[in-house]
RNA sequence: GCCGGGGUGGCCGAGCGGCCUAAGGCGACGGGCUUGAGACCCGUUGCCCCAUUAGGGGCGCGCGGGUUCGAAUCCCGCCCCCGGCGCCA
C-alpha cells in the first residue's frame, strides 16, 4: 500500500527514473541493476512461498500422523523439502541485500521546477536588499545579477572591507584559528566575547522567531546510530561529512536534521496530526573531507558550529508550499537581519540524493564580492522516510503511504557571523550589531549592545582584555 | 558498569513447543440502524509476494542468530525500559 515513489516508478516506468537519474549527472544504468535486482528478488520470494507453503502443510500433518509409518515419512519428506528452501533463501538473502544496496543508492527523484544541469544550472530567482558594492567588485556584481535578468539596487562603497577572517584575529582580534589549529586542526577555531555573545543572541533569535510561528523547540541528540544516520544521509555524506565515534556504533550529527528526521522513526503518523513542525538546535559537526582548501580562513567553512534548524513532516500533497513557508521563514530572518541575499533555485546535479528540490539563501559578502550559502532549504519528500520507515495514516480509509519531510537552516551561527563581520564593518573596522539582535544582548551585563569595537594590538594573543 | 524484573498488533492484555490461523478488551476505519450523533449490530484493522475482479500464499510476538519436521513459547548475542547498587556533571 504504501510504495516509495522511487521504487513505483522503477516498476512502473524505469525508462522515466533513467531520466530522473540523468538529470543529476549520476549514471543511469544504476537503474537497469535495480530494476533486474528487483524483478528477481520478487521472483525468488514467490518461489520461496510457494515452497514454504507445501512445507507448512507437511508439517501441521505430522502432529495428527495417525500411524508411526505416516509421521516418519513426513518427517522425511519435510526435511528434504526444508532442504530446498535452505538454498533458495541462501539465494535470496544474496539477491536481497544487493538489492537494498541498489536501491539505497537512488537519489530521489528531481521535481519539475529544478533546473538541469550542473551547478553552474543554478539559477537565481530572486534577489532582496542593497548590497555594499565595493567599486573593485562592481563589475563581478553586476555580472552576478544582470546575467540573469535582475536589476538590483546597490550602495557603491570606495574603501575595500576587510575579509571576515581578518576582521577576527586582525581587527577585532575575537578569534584564533591558529592556535585551533595547533590544538585541534584547521578548520577549528576559538572565538571570544562578543563574538560568542553575537552567536547565542543569532540562535535566540531564531529560537524565538519560529516558536512564535508554532514550530516545536527541539534540543536533539547529537548523535545517531548507523542504521538510523544511513537513513537520513547518502553514502557520500559519510565519506565527506560524517564524524565517527570510535568503538561505538554512534556518528556525531552534522545537523540537527539528523536527530530531528530520527524523531519519528519507525513510526506512523495520522495525517490529521500532519504537519509537524520543529526547531532543532545543536552544534553540528562536519569532516568537511570533500572541500579541498575552499574557505580555509577563518570560520565560514569549519567542523564544528551552532545551528537553528526548521524540520517539518508533512503530508505529500503539502510539501511543496511548506518548501515555500520554511524558505520564506529564512528570507525573514535574514531581512530583519538587514543582509541583502539572493535565492537560487539549484540545479538538478547539485541537489545532493535526498533533495526533489532545493533552495539556497545567498547572502552577499562585500569583502568577497560573492553571494556566499546562508541557508539551504530542501524538500526530500519520501526519501527520507521511505529509509526511516515513517509513514503517514489517513484517517479516511485508513491507508498508508510514506510522510514527506523537509529543512531548512534557520541561522548557522558562524556562517552568519561572517556575514554581519563584513556587511555591518564600518570603514575603521566597527562592526554595527543588527538591531534586530539587540534585545537579545540586553539582558547581559557584558554583552555587546550596539557595536564591536577593533581591538588595539597586544603583544600577547592571550590576554584580551 | 554490576545484580534483579521486563519488552506480545495503534493501545491494554492472555498465551510459556503443534487446535496460535496470536484469545479478549479498547481505539480507529468501513457498513447497517438513525433526521444527525450516541448506544447497538456486522465487518476490517501489520509487512511482503503472486493475481488484481474475487482471491491465494508467505512472514510477523524488542532486534539478530541458533535448536526443531514445527518456536511468541527453548538457547545465544545485542538494544531498550523499570527497580537496586556503584560512578559522575
Amino acid at each position: 500500500m504504501a510504495v516509495w515513489s522511487v521504487l513505483a516508478l522503477l516498476r512502473e516506468n524505469p525508462e522515466e527514473l533513467k531520466r530522473h537519474v540523468a538529470r543529476r549527472l549520476m549514471d543511469p544504468s544504476i537503474v537497469d541493476l535495480a530494476y533486474s535486482l528487483d524483478v528477481e528478488w520478487r521472483r525468488l520470494q514467490t518461489e520461496i512461498n510457494e515452497l514454504r507453503h507445501k512445507h507448512n502443510l507437511i508439517t501441521r500433518s505430522v502432529a495428527k500422523a495417525s500411524s508411526g509409518e505416516e509421521r516418519r515419512l513426513l518427517l522425511e519428506e519435510a526435511k528434504s523439502l526444508l532442504k530446498v528452501i535452505e538454498e533458495r533463501e541462501a539465494r535470496l538473502a544474496e539477491v536481497e541485500a544487493k538489492r537494498a544496496e541498489v536501491l539505497n543508492s537512488l537519489p530521489n527523484l528531481v521535481d519539475d521546477d529544478v533546473p538541469v544541469g550542473d551547478e553552474s544550472a543554478s539559477v537565481p530567482i530572486e534577489f532582496w536588499g542593497i548590497p555594499k558594492v565595493w567599486v573593485g567588485y562592481l563589475e563581478q556584481f553586476r555580472d552576478q545579477v544582470e546575467r540573469y535578468g535582475f536589476n538590483v539596487k546597490y550602495e557603491l562603497i570606495d574603501w575595500k572591507p576587510r575579509g571576515h577572517a581578518d576582521m577576527l584575529e586582525e581587527v577585532l582580534r575575537l578569534g584564533d584559528t591558529v592556535k585551533a589549529g595547533e590544538v585541534a586542526g584547521s578548520r577549528f577555531y576559538y572565538i571570544f566575547d562578543d563574538l560568542v555573545w553575537l552567536d547565542f543572541a543569532l540562535l535566540l533569535y531564531a529560537i524565538d522567531k519560529l516558536t512564535s510561528k508554532g514550530y516545536t523547540l527541539v534540543l536533539p541528540p547529537y548523535m545517531l546510530r548507523y542504521r538510523v544516520m544511513s537513513g537520513v544521509v547518502d553514502l557520500g555524506a559519510f565519506k565527506d561529512a560524517i564524524y565517527k565515534v570510535e568503538g561505538e556504533d554512534l556518528y556525531l550529527i552534522a545537523t540537527s536534521e539528523h536527530s530531528l528526521a530520527a524523531l519519528y522513526y519507525g513510526e506512523e503518523i495520522y495525517d490529521d496530526e500532519l504537519p509537524i513542525k520543529l526547531a532543532g538546535i545543536s552544534p553540528c559537526f562536519r569532516k568537511e573531507a570533500g572541500a579541498g582548501s575552499r574557505d580555509l580562513k577563518g570560520i565560514f567553512r569549519v567542523h564544528q558550529f551552532h545551528k537553528v534548524e526548521q524540520f517539518v513532516f508533512s503530508k505529500p500533497e503539502e510539501s511543496r508550499r511548506i518548501h515555500e513557508e520554511i524558505i520564506s521563514n529564512a528570507k525573514e530572518m535574514f531581512q530583519e537581519l538587514g543582509l541583502p541575499y539572493r535565492i537560487v533555485n539549484i540545479a538538478s546535479g547539485d541537489l545532493g540524493a535526498p533533495a526533489a528540490k532545493k533552495y539556497d539563501l545567498e547572502v552577499w559578502m562585500p569583502a568577497q564580492g560573492k553571494y556566499r550559502e546562508m541557508v539551504s532549504a530542501s524538500n526530500c519528500t519520501d526519501w527520507q522516510s521511505y529509509r526511516l520507515g515513517i509513514r503517514m495514516i489517513r484517517r479516511k480509509g485508513m491507508t498508508r503511504e510514506y510522510v514527506h519531510t523537509l529543512n531548512s537552516t534557520a541561522i548557522a551561527s558562524t556562517r552568519t557571523i561572517t556575514a554581519i563581520l563584513e556587511n555591518y564593518q564600518e570603514p575603521d573596522g566597527t562592526v554595527v550589531i543588527p538591531k534586530i539582535l539587540r534585545k537579545y544582548l540586553e539582558p547581559f551585563e557584558k554583552a555587546p549592545k550596539e557595536y564591536i569595537k577593533p581591538r588595539t594590538p597586544t603583544r600577547n594573543m592571550n590576554k584580551r582584555e
